[in-house]
DNA sequence: CAACTCTTGGCAATCGCTTGCCATGTCCGG
DNA sequence: CCGGACATGGCAAGCGATTGCCAAGAGTTG
């Protein structure tokens, strides 16, 4: 940096004529000095354009006023919401606000974790590639929430997609679909299983056809191999797992001839930017995931994974709703379900 | 946190029999201690699962390891490349990392700037919203490198958009336009200012008529707006500041029956995903994010704003292409163009 | 073998702030 | 007018590392 010396507590109480307890007092428990000293205080601060030094403060009290947010990929539309919720009301708690990438990678993630540690009071996990087992162990030593991930006892906030799923079902249901495809999301992946699991038993109460495929990385490119064994199996309900690898779906089903919804119905989750972009429109689950990251920090501050408070460990499940655009639209008249139909 | 206390180095001194400085040596400073004792010392700390406390070690050191980026708007895919590039190069230099969103405000990012100042070893300023003259200042306490904007000795990486608009213009004019208007970015980007510089002294030397309209928010939202401002000029060719502002344009011509690109052609920069997926497809600037990002990062590793080297102010200027898609097209041959060409 | 240079480990001060504890001063009720 | 309860400011001991300086031992050299 440029200045020689940056100005510290003693400066200021040298200018003010007080003790440096004092000063310290008058930042950072102001109710512990006279309101008169105080504006002294705040007054030579001033003058001498002091700025406290978080890293001294943090080391004595412990308590750094900093969270650290973990996404398995920053660039990916779906964490978009929780990132924004997450940061916004950290700052409105006043909290410096660390945002991490750990690359889809569950070592890298634990890594972070452990190295980020003695800097920051707590952790926001999106969607944690860590095993349960391993965010349990975690959150002994750590300050943790989660936000898309659920482990036993450590606070959460998610998107409901279990209910969700459930609209999509129906929504498929109703359009006299009688089988989809899952292609499923990564297998560390947590929301994946749940979202198998419910449509899976969405699809059973509905007398539906249901089957996964996959596992495929969430994103575009994999669009093409989803496609295809989602084309190999005569689905014409696709489910994807996200709304990346829906477009990539789309993208492929176009390049192949096939037509959507006519010919085939594609859905995906998290209504990302880009997905009433595409064509033709995608319809998908959107939920609020800025909400989700909002109350992820707020059962931070609230105490996150240390607060053992035996009664509830805080869970908050947030509504999700079906956004129908173009990609889906009634099944195929084709086969044996033609001559069902007539 | 969980544990009652952390182990330091106190600690593993004990344990291996050797004084606390030797372990700090032993793992700052290497090569200051034997390598036997540092082999005792290792196993100690390894033992003890020991993790150095980097608020500690920061607060005597001065360096603390960390370096931050400030985004104006962390959720526009503009900046997902340098973001990335970023954090990838930190991470190799084995720093960590802390994002921080602007909300395109000059005011929060000078807070910001501030209020991390004790906590970093420098800052990477992407697309900074802040005047010239402020980052001079900033850049006379505080290490500086700077993305996708360039001032006066300042260490920067930008995108070169100079060239960039040139290729846009020579595009617009092969297909026969004879005019195009530029949809704004904000006032304080310095993006806005220089690519509007760059297209009109190309449109200039093609002999074509150019018109600045705007500024716009650049996001989609704004694209309403800017549609409407430019169908109200009569305008062939609309070159928008970003794609963000280029697909929500896009959408309302939709939504007016224009034609793209019979009617009007479209032109936007950064080529952000989602820019292949609307319809039509657009066409746009592309360059090379990621690299301006790593290379902010390695500026400020060899010394950022403050290495005063009075020999160059390290710039660093990357290629831009265009890329051409479905959004642009002939001019449309009505009027008095079309006497002309017949 | 004396005189020197290197290596290597330890001592102790320091970074800037927090906080437990104590000393005063003030204000009351009795 | 006295003792107790509060309010307020100061002292000094840390928090967990880094680092300048010193001393002892090892290795070299003439």
């Amino acid at each position: 940096m440029g200045s020689p010396k940056r100005t510290t507590i003693y400066d200021v109480a040298r200018e003010a004529g007080v003790a440096a307890s004092t000063v310290s007092r008058a930042f950072s428990n102001p109710r512990r000095v006279n309101a008169v000293t105080r504006g002294h205080v705040h007054a030579a601060a001033e003058r001498l354009g002091y700025r406290p030094s978080p890293l001294a403060s943090a080391l004595q009290s412990g308590r750094t006023a900093t969270i650290a947010m973990l996404v398995p990929d920053i660039t990916n539309p779906h964490f978009f919401g929780a990132i924004r919720g997450a940061e916004g009301r950290a700052r409105q708690a006043d909290l410096t606000f660390i945002l991490s990438n750990t690359e889809e990678s569950a070592a890298k993630e634990q890594d972070q974790i452990e190295r980020l540690s003695r800097s920051v009071d707590g952790f926001v996990l999106a969607a944690s590639r860590l095993p349960g087992g391993a965010v349990a162990d975690l959150a002994r030593d750590h300050n943790l929430a989660l936000v898309n991930r659920e482990v036993e006892g450590i606070p959460s906030a998610v998107v409901d997609n279990d209910s969700g799923s459930g609209q999509i079902v129906d929504h498929l249901a109703s359009l006299g679909h009688r089988s989809l495809v899952y292609l499923s999301g990564p297998e560390q992946s947590w929301s994946a299983g749940r979202r198998w699991n419910a449509l899976r038993s969405a699809a059973s109460e509905h007398g539906m056809a249901a089957e996964r495929l996959g596992p495929f990385p969430p994103m575009t490119d994999a669009g093409g191999a989803a496609a295809d064994a989602a084309l190999a199996r005569d689905a014409t309900a696709l489910v994807a797992h996200n709304d990346l690898l829906a477009i990539g779906v789309l993208k492929r089903l176009a390049e192949r001839g096939v037509a959507v919804p006519e010919e085939a119905s594609v859905v995906g989750y998290d209504d990302i930017f880009g997905a009433d972009l595409c064509v033709p429109a995608l319809t998908t689950l959107a939920g609020p995931g800025d909400r989700a990251g909002r109350a992820a920090v707020e059962l931070l501050l609230r105490g996150g994974s240390r607060s053992g408070t035996l009664t509830d460990p805080h869970r908050v499940v947030l509504p999700s709703h079906l956004v129908i655009r173009e990609s889906t639209g009634p099944a195929p008249v084709t086969g044996h379900s033609r001559r069902l139909l007539h």
